[in-house]
DNA sequence: GGCCAGGACTATG
DNA sequence: CATAGTCATGGC
């Protein structure tokens, strides 16, 4: 596990930008989180609040969603159910388009099933109080991988393609997070689906999860697809032209209109 | 047991 | 350009 929730308490092993330890993360209340370090090394308490800021867009200024959105159809309901929630990104770029490739086209779970697995075999493992922690490999580490070891994973042969390509990609500064935030969005996203098995969803994916982007809009997504059309009761899921076509009252907001959709009325969803 | 999942590629008109 | 076939497997 990388992190996990018990009671109340987010554990999260960090990731090695930040330094070697175990944080804890509660809520005081909704304005205040406390943070708890047990760390072997030496971390400081400004890099854990910046991680912390980054993975939870915790800067992000949402007061005009919620004004512009109170009484959109589409989300009132979730905005008032939901209030607070913050996208949880993934600031790695490759662990963001490693779930992007696995999350294509299979249900949710499973994806997080062949991601755990990709980092329990790959990514470097700690223990702390008789309990094993991992952080996700880094593009290098899975680069030269046999794509049989992939491939028993259960993952399929064009995605251990994908993903060994993509890895090479990032290992040898091909493609990078800094290089993608250098650019314009239009660009990012065209960089990202130049590369074969980056589709325009999984682009939007990462720019979303990634690489922060309010507009970043998977339009081709099921599950969105079916929250609109379990919304507005219609008999069959909205296209694509229909749901970009929504989307432009949202404009600005796309990305966090897609996650409070995603959010459902449900309190459980996997990151 | 059939249909659908937080798709993308490739081949074919 | 538009459509159909293919990939792979779990969850319901």
């Amino acid at each position: 596990m990388v992190f996990r929730v018990e009671d109340q308490v987010l554990s999260h092993w960090l990731p090695a930008a930040v330094g070697e330890g175990l944080l804890r993360v509660s809520a005081i209340d909704d304005q205040v989180l406390r943070l708890e370090l047990a760390h072997r090394g030496d971390i400081s308490q400004r890099a854990v609040e910046d991680y912390l800021s980054e993975w939870w867009d915790l800067r992000r200024d949402m007061a005009p969603f919620y004004n512009a959105f109170a009484h959109d159809p589409l989300l009132r309901d979730r905005l008032r159910q939901h209030h607070g929630a913050r996208i949880v990104g993934i600031p790695d770029l490759f662990e963001a388009m490693t779930l992007g490739i696995l999350g294509q086209q299979v249900n949710v779970s499973f994806a997080f099933t062949l991601k755990h697995r990709i980092t329990e075999a790959f990514g470097q493992a700690f223990q702390h109080q008789g309990k094993n922690w991992w952080r996700f490999p880094r593009a290098e580490d899975l680069a030269g991988a046999r794509p049989d070891h992939l491939r028993n994973m259960q993952i399929s042969q064009r995605k251990v393609e994908y993903l060994l390509a993509v890895a090479d990609a990032i290992a040898q500064g091909r493609l990078g997070r800094q290089q993608l935030l250098s650019m314009p969005f239009p660009d990012q996203i065209a960089a990202m689906t130049a590369i074969r098995g980056i589709g325009n969803w999984t682009a939007h994916y990462t720019a979303m999860k990634c690489l922060y982007q309010p507009q970043a809009f998977p339009a081709g997504d099921a599950g969105l697809q079916n929250a609109v059309k379990s919304i507005l009761t219609m008999d069959q899921k909205p296209s694509v032209p229909v749901l970009i076509d929504i989307a432009k009252s949202w404009c600005g907001w796309e990305a966090y209109a897609v996650w409070f959709l995603w959010m459902g009325d449900g309190a459980k969803r996997e990151l």
